[in-house]
DNA sequence: AAAAAAGTAGAGCGATCACTCTACCCTCCA
DNA sequence: TGGAGGGTAGAGTGATCGCTCTACTTTTTT
């Protein structure tokens, strides 16, 4: 990718989840991106892939975001949750993206299909997690429980203000693992 | 509301949550309402108009889903769970409208304004169920984490599938009243 | 029976849409 | 030195957008 992408992916990214997806036409997406009409079209040859681009980019920067942290115990385990605070803390809070996107475009084949991938691999983080801490037990609802926890304070932080809504979730979270015992 | 407003409403919220907001146009929305364009713009005399009138038919929709129930008990309080996990099997699977109308119009203060008040009267239910059945108690984090784990399982289950989905949050709602002895 | 209200069909308007194209400018580096 | 690659500016295109309007019919009210 080069640097002008990269840029103007960077932008479509932040543009979109500040202003949404609905009444942005592509003449404002340029501006954002501050490069001409035919650059942007050149990396990005329709709205559709703009569109795309900005979920692809969204991809590799939250899972960037979920690298290093604790390397055992219920910390290893939670670090995503507490990641997904610190990004609604110091990134974003305007919900999920991807959500959006796909609601908003449910009949596009290549938003669905980055969409649907970027939340397995989601899902499958907290599921190695717990596999990795606790790989005697049969830790599935637990990771179930985490992912839900995860997308539901995405969203609740945006209604009932960031605080209250990481702090009842990771609350929750630990009294899910303690629930099971894991410590 | 006159009967052919209300069918027009009905219309309007289920063309919107099943195709979303951005790339449907009022010659659509009239097609889905079977009516002609005039009587649409008689009644909701903008596009933007159309969408608040879809957020306060579903509004209305749910609180009336809402009705009913155990009286009393741990069934009471987790009543308006159950209710979102029976919508999410039996009405529609397609994330929360509000939310994405707010996503897509954030600019829009029409939208705003229905969006935060239906969501702080979907949270003051579960204030208030807890009230009822613990008054003695301090219920206000059990509170907030029921309404985060609403949020959660209405995005998870369109990821997970429903079934999953509903499980945990059931499970979840459960062992967070357990866990402060409520039963 | 007459009048008013509420509906249909669909042409038409100016604005805006996604997208293309021409013409030109830098900056490398062979 | 000159050519290729990647950038800028912005006019232009046909399609579609939200919305209005005329002309007419059906239903309801008085």
């Amino acid at each position: 990718m080069t640097n002008t992408k990269l840029r103007i992916a960077t932008e479509l990214d932040r543009t979109f989840a500040e202003a949404g997806f609905a009444d942005q036409g592509v003449e404002a997406l340029r501006a954002e991106a501050d490069v001409s009409l035919r650059t942007l079209y050149k990396h990005f040859p329709s709205r559709e892939a703009m569109i795309v681009g900005a979920l692809e980019h969204r991809d590799a920067a939250y899972f960037e975001w979920l690298a290093g942290g604790p390397k055992e115990g219920v910390e290893y385990i939670l670090h995503p949750l507490v990641r997904l605070c610190d990004w609604l803390a110091e990134v974003a809070n305007t919900g999920c993206l991807f959500l959006n996107a796909w609601a908003e475009y449910p009949e596009s084949k290549a938003i669905a299909a980055i969409v649907t991938d970027h939340k397995a691999r989601l899902a499958d983080e907290f599921r190695q997690r717990l596999a990795r801490v606790v790989p005697d037990r049969d830790t599935a609802d637990l990771a179930e429980t985490l992912f839900l926890l995860h997308e539901g304070v995405t969203q609740a932080a945006r209604l009932q203000g960031r605080e209250r809504a990481t702090e009842a979730a990771m609350r929750a979270a630990r009294a899910a693992l303690a629930a099971e015992g894991i410590t």
